[in-house]
DNA sequence: ATCATCCATATTGGATACAATCAATATCAT
DNA sequence: ATGATATTGATTGTATCCAATATGGATGAT
């Protein structure tokens, strides 16, 4: 079993490693449902407010058929609460559910890594090497701009959420496993990706932190080396739900829905 | 001795644990959902086979609209595909992923068990003895059945399934991760279980190997020995991931959609 | 015969219409 | 005034309708 895809289209996919992105043409209900939950994702629909299907079918465009159809699968995704005859209500983590979320993360992120070491190629190799690099410079740049003016770093932050799914990507995909990758991509809804960025970009020393610890990870995965990866993978993970942890506790609980 | 039940009528049921069975009144999308999931996994809709939306409705008395919501549904939920213009097929697992599904729900009971060795109370274990004490006396019953009469022992399976579900079941709830339980059950969708038992029901040599091994889980387990708990759990469930692969592969490919 | 093209039909997709349910206010009795 | 009940409006749930697209067979050319 090879870690390359056969159909090999879609493997070189740096865009946002997302889950389905259905945002094109010829799947109405998919791109609604991506573009609500984009909303949700940026509080432009925030935890625990009601989604009313003719307001967000007019919003749209479209009639109100294929937004319960999104939303239905918004409901499955575990992004929205539906509840009979009252609608849909979004959902907001609450620090437990990021706790046991992040847990799991670790431990999934941890087999692909120590399944990628066996696997990986040298241009995977270098594709993570190139997104760290990337990874590094923008970290740097956000510090530098965090000094001088709070406005400017914002357009940098989906350069770091990007060549840090391309980093996390590129193992994942390595690894060789579908199923793990669409798992871990699962985990990422909603929340995840989203919490654990405005934890992180509020601390420089935490950045870098970041930063030295795909440093290890990529030594470690350089040298082939499963056991230290693997080590090294799972604290990185859990060190950052902690960090998303008490973020969100500092942030005063806004969504404690009782899921 | 090979497969007992070759005609597309094996294995009804089984529904116990699964994921959320809406199967209630007021939630009609949800319910036809289940109901829909539950023939596909009893065969009664082969793999590839399409389903059309009005033969749906008409089978289970409503119009097509709350069937078009279940089945965005069970897309997501990865039993079905749905492909734009062209309607939605049976999606079913060939043995890569049974493979990687078993690999991550090995790691993921893995973990759990770990977890649990830490939190699991006396009741818990006993609950799991119980179980355990259960699951082995069908397994005798099925062997003693198999060898009479082979009819006989199809009413018992649901037990089989139940009581290991319970034993499992125990664990992963002992862990006290929510989100890892939800994962853990959403892997099982449709055809994991499924499959499992087909595999091994086949053969009294290797269900007696299972017995054994929940035999060595709960020893550990009883012992809070996390270590032992973890790898005699791991393996369990990649054996019989393997038994589940031999099965599907000796069935000659069912349907080999390429997803 | 084999293959391509075209047309009739079946099926899906989306919008609208109607029924059922809920929420919030108004009304009434105590 | 307080609490229970009734009523109105808003919202969800299901069915039906029409348009867009695909499917499958017939027709015709090579």
């Amino acid at each position: 079993m090879s870690a390359q895809e056969p159909d090999g289209t879609n493997l070189l996919s740096v865009a946002t490693l997302s889950a389905s992105m259905a945002t094109s043409a010829e799947q109405l209900v998919g791109s609604l449902a991506d573009r609500i939950s984009a909303k949700i994702v940026a509080g432009e629909y925030p935890p625990g407010s009601r989604l009313r299907q003719e307001a967000l079918a007019e919003e749209f465009s479209v009639s109100r058929t294929p937004i319960r159809e999104a939303l239905r699968q918004l409901e499955v995704k575990g992004v929205i609460q539906h509840r009979p005859n009252q609608g849909a209500i979004v959902l907001a983590p609450n620090a437990r559910d990021i706790r046991d979320a992040y847990q799991v993360r670790a431990e999934l992120e941890g087999l692909a890594i120590s399944l990628a070491v066996e696997w990986i190629t040298d241009e995977q190799i270098e594709r993570m090497r190139r997104a760290q690099k990337r990874f590094a410079e923008i970290v740097d740049k956000l510090i530098a701009a965090r000094k001088s003016n709070a406005k400017t770093h914002l357009k940098d932050v989906p350069n770091w959420v990007e060549s840090n799914d391309e980093f996390h990507g590129v193992v994942i995909e390595a690894s060789g496993n579908r199923r793990l990758k669409q798992v871990i991509q699962d985990l990422h809804l909603g929340f995840t990706r989203n919490i654990m960025l405005s934890a992180l970009t509020m601390d420089g020393r935490r950045m870098r932190e970041n930063v030295s610890q795909h440093e290890a990870i990529l030594s470690a995965i350089s040298r082939h080396d499963a056991i230290e990866a693997r080590k090294v993978m799972t604290h990185h993970i859990l060190r950052s739900g902690e960090l998303a942890v008490w973020w969100l506790e500092s942030q005063g609980r806004l969504g404690d829905s009782g899921r």
